[in-house]
DNA sequence: GTCTATAAATAGATAGAC
DNA sequence: GTCTATCTATTTATAGAC
């Protein structure tokens, strides 16, 4: 029945299962964080024993660092939606609508596809571990920048309004972030609104564009 | 030195020993979660034995209930913004930016003078506990009506574009929700954006009515 | 690489004296 | 109403066999 036959031979590799428990000890830390999740779980979860997690890790801190470093950094910083070059056509025509749509609907679905790295961050921050300071402040630092230049070579041609571009930057992004966790935290059953991903980014870069423009 | 000397007539009555310990650990569970929080923790930091908080409280869980209980329906239902005659008189005058900023400005100075509130919701949302859902279900829910309709009633005027208005009061809501966040989760020094709460309000609701209006 | 067994510390919770 | 002492279960982490 079983994919692998109960023998000695079925063993992983040290890099195979290193990569197995961390991966099945995101889904544990994500959804009830770091102090809610022990070191047993996470075992249980990787169908190994206890001893063999504090093989590849040495302390349960170490794997959480392991687990932040991975997913924040890696996944997160993989899907920048400045390296697009589509949207680098759009930003060169001074397509609003195409930019800010684009951003939004690559930022809705990243979340909606990877719902764990957002928990993650939020779960980090709300408990106070440095590592998610340091993903904030490197990656969502760069997205104030990118979005904010934007808006500032658009003010300059006269169309946007003269408004400090990091409140229009963190209008847009509470907009995306927020509607992410709801759909994150309540199942579609219990939602207050249950749209798709193009109708909230075409709805609120809507609100967004004509709210700022001149 | 202390304000009580230490004899056996400083104790505390029940209610007031009770109170007591509940305040001290809403600060804890706000700012470490509910599995992070121990009761020695708690009980330290009130002063008392582990011993007397399990006298007021049976478990660990029925404290917490009861703080999340205290906190969202004491606490968080008082400070609901259409119990104000000057709100209600700026709904009757169709006065929209002063319905909606006096929203704002409410909503951002109640949670930052009260963030444990709002620490302990999101906690308790990420942690998956029951009643953080019954909150959101009656609260956030309330407030969807409120402002859903009164963005009908502009609609119905032609004031407001035929835009869902759930999705209007989430892109709202997730401005000010996002924003207030950021503030409690980053002190002054590392805020990419740091503008008070009057000037949050002001830009807020002007890129939103902006956004909407017809 | 993997396990069983177990150490050591800490957690939540109770008993009983004052 | 409050404490000290204690119990039991759980948690992190290690030792040593295979």
């Amino acid at each position: 029945m079983d994919k692998n036959i109960e023998t000695t031979a079925t063993r992983m590799s040290g890099d195979e299962r290193r990569a197995q428990i961390l991966q099945v000890a995101i889904g544990l830390f994500s959804n009830r964080g770091f102090s809610g999740t022990t070191t047993k779980e996470i075992a249980s979860a990787a169908g190994v024993s206890e001893a063999m997690v504090f093989r590849h890790f040495a302390t349960k801190e170490e794997l959480y660092h392991a687990i932040l470093d991975y997913k924040a950094c890696e996944d997160g910083m993989k899907t920048l939606p400045w390296e697009d070059t589509a949207q680098e056509k759009a930003i060169d025509e001074n397509d609003d609508y195409k930019v800010f749509y684009t951003f939004a609907l690559k930022a809705l679905q990243h979340q909606q596809n990877d719902p764990d790295l957002m928990r993650l961050l939020f779960l980090s921050a709300l408990e106070g571990h440095a590592l998610s300071q340091m993903f904030f402040d490197q990656f969502v630092s760069r997205i104030y920048e990118f979005i904010g230049s934007y808006i500032r070579k658009r003010q300059a041609d006269g169309a946007m309004r003269e408004v400090e571009p990091k409140i229009i930057v963190r209008a847009f992004l509470g907009m995306l972030i927020h509607h992410s966790l709801n759909n994150i935290l309540w199942d579609k059953s219990r939602r207050l609104l249950d749209i798709s991903n193009e109708e909230a980014a075409h709805q609120f870069v809507t609100i967004l564009l004509n709210g700022v423009k001149k």
